[in-house]
DNA sequence: CGGGAATGTGGCATCGATGCCACATTCCGC
DNA sequence: GCGGAATGTGGCATCGATGCCACATTCCCG
């Protein structure tokens, strides 16, 4: 048998559920949500029938009628950056124990794309979004049409949405302090952005940490790069070729790889003769030889925590104050990092 | 300022539009959406007027009114897995091209949830849905009940969905053999199923290539384990106490680490003592030292793939007859097999 | 120049569930 | 035993867009 003949299929409604248990529709609907009065007789005959007829109510026309919906809109940059993977599994793992779906879009960081998809989840009229923004007019046009809006990992200028970070002055600081420790004074930092909050925090990190340590930096040595693995690699090459340096710490995990490229290319012995560590702790850094030492910034939680917030925002569970989470990121200490040479 | 004030927020609807360019709702409706007659002038009147007061379609009504939506669902095991991700990007990218939006649900490869995922987007009428099947009932009821299906990366049982499948035969085959003209003849197989098409397909290249090389099997060289990494290390280590093997395939990626942890552990020489290849490339494989041989399956094409088809069908292009679509396997050689050792 | 086709436009019912109000019972305490 | 609360249930309008039909023009060709 083919696929089953086109979609003629008649699927029951309210009111087919209301003739099968002798009520009236009114009374399904409440009997089914378990919302308003119903009589446990009752309920219990509308639900009976309603499994016995295979009732699936219409979420259109619910969401229609009730000026709600239960789709979350979910609008990241790259799925297959396991970053955004992770972002997105936490999230999802935590609407789907709410009832709530996940519409997700891939908006490979391009602003259009993004304002594209915002435009389409207005039309889907969801209740809330959770971004990682490209551009701050995304959350903006968002919340002006009374969308929640959580913004996940970075926040772009002040806007006035939820947000959850990973600690990133703090995760930075403390990896920045690991190599100081073992003896590290010429640190090189590979960073794509500090115009967000992200690269800026992981950056304000890593200052602090010469700051306190009495360490005075060489500007020279935050080589700034883009994203992308490639570029990353050149950037690495020239750090090495124009500077002294021990260690090498990756803004993130996209960067790492170049780094990581880059190093094994010229056979350079790791931790022996550099350090490399990163920021943004993925799979593959404990695959390598040796493993990366690295801040994992507890990616999933925070997806959990973007859209626990969020659903406490839409129930109205929270003060309008805007909330500010900031998930703690933890140092792992693995073979890539060693004493300074010599 | 805060979030906005609640959900006061009043969307103009097809009549605002219709007022404001002084034409009638169904006016509207027709010359926004390019279909029946609306004259040049009108239309471009309707689509300002549209523009000037933020108007934006809500998509309940739409699909509520005209027993369609744009919205298709999407069931896959664990967005955490490369290979689930990719696929997710594959057919995101391909449905957003199209103005269709991706439900993703995330099953945990527990039968439990998948099926409560098949009535959540019943009840979202979705038009389709593409799932990597964790049991035949899934695809089964959505099909029932009108809804078009595409299974992924595998079959269960006799089913009568259109199916797009890695041709894993052929590139296990072709992996296999790469082993052979190595030199290899005793090769460990680890592989945690054979009862899903995937399994199946792989085991049986693995056995083709015996074959058509005229070497004799040893059947204990098919090390069965589970889905997970550590259980694939522990089966690793059975295989090399127990077995004299030159060479490890492994079926997927997840069962690659845990074999390759292993080796590493052990401190076997890779590819001078063992060989170690995998069905499933994905990036880590490539920035391990040495770097794995693999089979690549195209996972975001394969995606794609999906995502064409069932548009496809759900437009009505294709002939009743069920499709099955075999994205091809590429065999990409790397540091990790060498010669046969001695 | 008349009549039927071609082309636009408006009116109205409708998709399916639910919010709200009115009405019907039952239940108590005095 | 009676009035008012408490508790259930049904009726009906409604969310916003669209399908369908009727009607109004315009067009064109015999």
């Amino acid at each position: 048998m083919p696929q089953p003949a086109e979609p003629p299929v008649r699927r029951p409604t309210v009111q087919d559920v209301a003739r099968e248990a002798g009520v009236s529709p009114s009374t399904v609907s409440r009997a089914l949500h378990t919302r308003g009065y119903a009589s446990p007789a009752v309920r219990a005959r509308v639900q009976a029938a309603a499994e016995r007829i295979g009732y699936v109510a219409d979420h259109n026309a619910r969401n229609l009628r009730s000026r709600t919906s239960t789709s979350i809109g979910v609008l990241i940059s790259d799925l297959r950056n396991p970053f955004y993977a992770d972002l997105a599994a936490g999230i999802e793992e935590e609407l789907r124990a709410a009832e709530y779906q996940m519409v997700l879009v891939n908006d490979n960081g391009d602003p259009a794309e993004e304002m594209q998809a915002a435009e389409t989840l207005l039309a889907m009229r969801v209740p809330g979004v959770i971004v990682t923004p490209v551009t701050a007019k995304c959350p903006q046009v968002l919340q002006d049409n009374g969308v929640h809006v959580v913004c996940a990992d970075r926040e772009l200028g002040r806007s006035n949405s939820d947000v959850v970070l990973s600690d990133n002055k703090a995760g930075a600081l403390e990896l920045t302090e690991h190599l100081i420790a073992l003896g590290h004074t010429r640190i090189g930092m590979l960073i794509d952005e500090t115009k967000w909050s992200t690269g800026a925090g992981r950056l304000a990190g890593f200052r602090a940490a010469h700051l306190d340590n009495g360490l005075v930096m060489n500007e020279d040595l935050i080589a700034y790069t883009s994203f992308d693995a490639n570029a990353a690699r050149q950037t690495t090459r020239r750090l090495l070729n124009d500077h002294e340096v021990t260690a090498i710490i990756s803004a993130n995990n996209v960067l790492a790889q170049g780094a990581l490229a880059e190093l094994k290319d010229r056979r350079v012995k790791i931790p022996r003769q550099i350090s490399l560590a990163a920021y943004d702790d993925v799979p593959w850094m404990s695959l390598v030889q040796p493993a990366l030492t690295t801040v994992d910034q507890s990616t999933v939680e925070m997806g959990r925590s973007c859209a626990r917030l969020l659903l406490a925002r839409i129930r109205g569970e929270l003060p309008a104050k805007r909330r500010i989470v900031k998930v703690p990121a933890r140092l792992i200490v693995r073979g890539s990092t060693g004493p300074v040479p010599r």
